[in-house]
DNA sequence: GCCAACGTTGGC
DNA sequence: GCCAACGTTGGC
């Protein structure tokens, strides 16, 4: 449903990352919108988000800003790298309404996509907000977190 | 397909 | 403002 009430005030757009985080996790199902598409349509307009925290965080990506891609519910894992190309504008798939989009384009695929089983069994990545809101759909990642994804994509050996 | 977790709605 | 009911997400 679309239609419902929604709160008018803007927030400034970087307050809740503290520091300016300047990494991220998106989500999608990949039956809705897979990694594939993504790389052969090279960049996409981020569309549909219709929760409110997750929509913050749209609101605090900075231009080039890189964003991890996962996939969801079939084969649960983290499969490519993204990064934003234009910031935060209203969303067109819901005029008037006070939604956020932003657009992305794909930078590269990971050499081994990271299972959702691995990042569970990893040390360093116990506090991802993945594990901790498995619901939410746009998350900030800590650098450090980021890294060591990125290092465990490219490096591990499945 | 099942079900737990979560977000939203609506009655009170 | 509380909370039960409901719908959706997402892991398994």
């Amino acid at each position: 449903m679309v239609t419902k009430k929604l709160e008018t005030n803007h927030h400034s757009g970087s307050s809740l990352a503290s520091q300016g985080a300047h990494y991220w996790l998106v989500k999608q199902e990949p039956t809705a919108y897979s990694w594939d598409t993504f790389l052969k349509e090279g960049a996409t307009s981020w569309t549909g988000v219709r929760n409110f925290q997750a929509r913050n965080h749209l609101r605090s990506m900075h231009l080039g800003d890189q964003v991890l891609f996962y996939h969801s519910v079939s084969n649960p894992s983290v499969v490519g790298v993204a990064t934003v190309i234009k910031t935060a504008y209203p969303d067109p798939t819901s005029p008037g309404e006070n939604w956020s989009a932003v657009d992305l384009k794909a930078l590269f695929t990971l050499k081994h996509p990271l299972s959702l089983a691995q990042i569970k069994a990893d040390p360093h990545l116990l506090e991802i907000p993945l594990l901790k809101q498995s619901r939410l759909s746009v998350m900030p990642l800590k650098e450090k977190e980021f890294l060591r994804i990125l290092e465990l994509g490219q490096h591990a050996k499945n």
